[in-house]
DNA sequence: AGCTAAATATGATACCTATCATGTAAATGT
DNA sequence: ACATTTACATGATAGGTATCATATTTAGCT
């Protein structure tokens, strides 16, 4: 059964959310091929005329959910904030790709790693943005500093099943991200 | 061939040690319990008299390399110093645990989750010893942001292809923990 | 309207791997 | 020294999954 143009586009755009959210969830090789295109109302016959092969996918469902997570604009106090929640911590499926995928990246293809290399630029570039008050270099060690923590921080509260600790984790990296930044710019 | 007792106990940390190895550098799911038992100079067929399956592999693995990892003792500086170094990157085989392994635990079983909430407890009680200079709360909280911090640094800077911004993620961070940890006794 | 090409469905195939079954030889206790 | 236990080796088994082959239906063009 053929569809239309704009069908065959949309459920492109479908298997690649549906794989996003179920690559988030439960990781990389924990999904097959044909979960993915069951969450996208298909069946796994349709796959290899969207894609070669499952790292085909991977890598493109990086480059489609890191182009499109463009958080951080802001106010960094806020998105840290929400960032480092239980809400975030507990919602993988739906939350920061990077958070949910960076460790996974090492072991796959070179174009997956290159998606991540370019959303890890762009994600520094616009924690940057959002510190204006600092002179350039103290910005991109601020920039690269507090990602660094907060990816940590989710990552480590993601992994453990103490609920105090997870979120004492989340909340103490919060106070220090926050001492660090202040620090910085009164000086 | 039964062998000794001694050998038998022998047997068993070459297996833990060769699973530590093998999981840290390809992950937990990349690794088959063939290929471990091979890397322990034994066959498959063995391994079910040392472990009731792959998970309680995994399991154990974890419980027996945190507890060996007293890693950050000393100086806090020299301690990441080494971890945030490029070396300490590109041996993910033999480097720390929690680095190559932290994200894949919410995969696993409660078991290896527990053995993780337990690591991760005396590492932040660890790096909190190295920081006496600071008052309780202060170094709680330093210990936790730092540890965050080294930790999604080293996960971040392994992901990605392009070797100066990931030589620049590892010396940004050690900067900004260093800022961070001087403004803080500083103050 | 009719033809063709393409998108998806259904149905193999082949491989990998966790786990189990059985054999064997050596260690341990008497 | 002997019997017994047991640690490990060799050799199935079974289930899952990526990928391929073929069929079907219909969009898009003439």
């Amino acid at each position: 059964m053929k569809v239309s143009r704009e069908q065959m586009a949309e459920n492109r755009r479908r298997i690649l959310d549906a794989a996003s959210r179920l690559f988030r969830d439960k990781g990389f090789d924990a999904v097959s091929v044909a979960e993915v295109m069951k969450a996208a109302g298909l069946t796994h016959g349709g796959f290899y005329g969207h894609f070669s092969s499952k790292d085909d996918l991977i890598a493109q469902t990086l480059a489609h959910v890191l182009a499109a997570d463009s958080s951080g604009g802001g106010d960094l106090r806020a998105y840290a904030d929400a960032y480092l929640s239980p809400r975030h911590r507990d919602n993988a499926a739906g939350g920061c790709p990077t958070a949910g995928l960076v460790a996974d990246i090492r072991h796959q293809t070179p174009a997956a790693r290159a998606a991540m290399t370019e959303g890890l630029r762009s994600q520094i570039d616009r924690i940057g943005k959002a510190l204006p008050e600092l002179d350039p270099a103290d910005r991109r060690r601020a920039a690269i500093g507090c990602w660094a923590a907060m990816v940590g921080a989710v990552i480590l509260a993601r992994a453990i099943d103490d609920p105090a600790l997870s979120d004492e984790v989340l909340e103490q990296t919060r106070a220090w991200i926050d001492t660090g930044i202040s620090q910085v710019s009164a000086r």
